[in-house]
RNA sequence: GGAGAGGUGGCAGAGUGGCUGAUUGUACCGGUUUCGAAAACCGGAGUGGGGCAACCCAUCGGGGGUUCGAAUCCCCCCCUCUCCGCCA
């Protein structure tokens, strides 16, 4: 939620900003909130004078003569009348306002690339060099299928399409690549957690998700909670409505969860595979932190190399990309995607994401901070970033390692999770 | 699922119809004292909104109601805790 104050100041930069992220109803919004807030500032000086007059009334009634007692409560009775109706108005401008101002997206920092999507999302880094196979190397899910690893047929039966079963040394794989990540962030002073899967709206909404995410989530509606698409949601609505001491921050969390997404409207697209699944693994870091712009964005470089140095460690190559406008969501300021050398797609493929909100997942959540000189409380800076997304990122593990035996190669940092052994299968061609 | 207790300012904890927007403690900020600190003492200070300001309004889990007047009374909802039941 952007700050009102700001909003009224310079609404150009709201509506650019929505625009900039293809977002033109919600730019509209901009309009209706600015209009809604000269209605609503118009009607409080009467509104207030009116209670005052009320208020102060009622504290004089005791001292009154019951002769002019009675005919003053017929005036208070009077005054009561006349202001209901302007209470009532107030309740629906505030009720509107709040909803549209909550429609209104995070402004993208200014060096967010221009683009309508992905495709016009601009490269900032590449790192490794792409393999050149002495042999034809094969999609992992040929690989996995042969060497009993994964099985999606039954996994559809019983669960639908963009279901999976993981065997043997995959499922063990994938679990070693999560301790891995954990492992990781926890040496460099994140706090492990393992959060709630399910959650109510209002982590929904106090993250950005809701409104406008309603149809990516999976619900349980007899109870009104939701699965988490990410630990993002539980995690930075942690600390949701409290004011922490300045001394507490920056607060870095290292989360693992299961995370569930409807992949609603993506129909056709990635269907083979494990690269777009209904339920993951995933690793996410978060970090709440002072309103500071300037700590927002080293954050994100350090949150952002924390998943750069994993890749290395795992000997993956990729590529960094700044996420355009168009491909922005509704909360983030500023986003890396990070996508990995994915042989069977012959291209790079997203494994994570790195975001940066400044204040807006925080206003929404009410997340504050009291400044060390005991001032105003502030609201707080929020961040987060893939570590890991598991069985995503066993497609360039199992692609780019695999031997022409069908064989995978471990890399040397994953040997110790997986009981020291350096390859993974047995010969299968 | 059944029964009971409770939700008040950063935290703890008073307050059952009218100078209570809220006693007090603690944490916090400023000062006195000290070589410095602790302790002690004095002062400040909840949150949000409006106004140049004096000041005004809202806010005691949320919503509705009674009343001239509600943190206090009534209704609905949410949440937390305890006991019983069931259970990984």
């Amino acid at each position: 939620m952007l700050d009102l104050k700001l909003l009224r100041e310079n609404p150009d930069a709201a509506r650019a900003g929505a625009l900039k992220k293809r977002m033109p109803d919600r730019a509209a919004a901009v309009d209706a909130v600015l209009k809604l807030d000269a209605e609503l500032r118009a009607l409080l000086p009467t509104l207030d004078g009116m209670r005052s007059e009320l208020k102060s009334g009622s504290k004089e009634i005791g001292k009154m003569a019951p002769a002019e007692r009675e005919a003053f409560l017929a005036r208070q009775k009077e005054r009561k009348a006349e202001m209901g109706g302007l209470e009532q108005r107030e309740k629906a401008l505030r009720a509107e306002l709040e909803k549209q101002l909550a429609l209104i997206p995070n402004i993208p920092d200014s060096e967010v690339p221009e683009g309508k999507d992905d495709s016009e999302n601009k490269e900032t880094k590449r790192w490794g060099t792409v393999r050149t196979f002495g042999f034809t190397p094969r999609p992992h899910y040929e690989i996995g299928e042969k060497q009993g690893w994964l099985d999606f047929e039954r996994a559809s039966k019983m669960a639908g399409s963009r279901n999976y079963f993981l065997f043997g040394d995959l499922a063990l794989l994938h679990d070693a690549v999560l301790r891995y990540a954990v492992d990781l962030l926890v040496g460099r002073g994140f706090t492990p957690v393992d959060p709630p899967l399910l959650v109510r709206d209002s982590a929904m909404f106090g993250t950005g998700f809701f409104p406008g995410g309603e149809e990516q989530t999976y619900r349980a509606e007899r109870d009104e909670l939701n699965l988490i698409g990410t630990a993002e949601v539980p995690v930075t609505s942690l600390h949701a409505g409290e004011i922490l001491p300045e001394d507490q921050l920056p607060k870095k969390y290292v989360a693992r969860s299961a995370c569930f997404r409807r992949e609603a409207g993506t129909y056709g697209k990635d269907t083979r595979g494990l690269y777009r699944v209904h339920q993951f693994q995933k690793v996410e870091q978060v970090v709440i932190d002072i309103a500071d712009t300037a700590r927002s964005i080293e954050h994100h470089h350090a949150i952002v190399k924390n998943a750069e140095d994993m890749l290395q460690a795992f000997e993956l190559p990729y590529r960094i990309v700044a996420v355009c406008g168009g491909d922005l969501g509704v909360p983030q300021a500023f986003k890396y995607d990070i996508e990995t050398w994915m042989p069977s797609r012959n291209a790079y493929g997203e494994t994570h994401s790195a975001s940066r909100f400044y204040d807006y997942q925080a206003r929404r959540l009410e997340l504050r901070y009291r400044p060390k000189d005991g001032s105003k409380a502030m609201v707080c800076h929020t961040l987060n970033n893939t570590v890991v997304a598991s069985p995503r990122i066993l497609i360039p593990l199992v692609e780019n390692h695999q031997q022409q035996d069908g064989t995978v190669r471990v890399p040397a940092v994953l040997q110790p999770y997986l009981g020291g052994r350096a390859v993974l299968g047995k010969p299968i061609y």
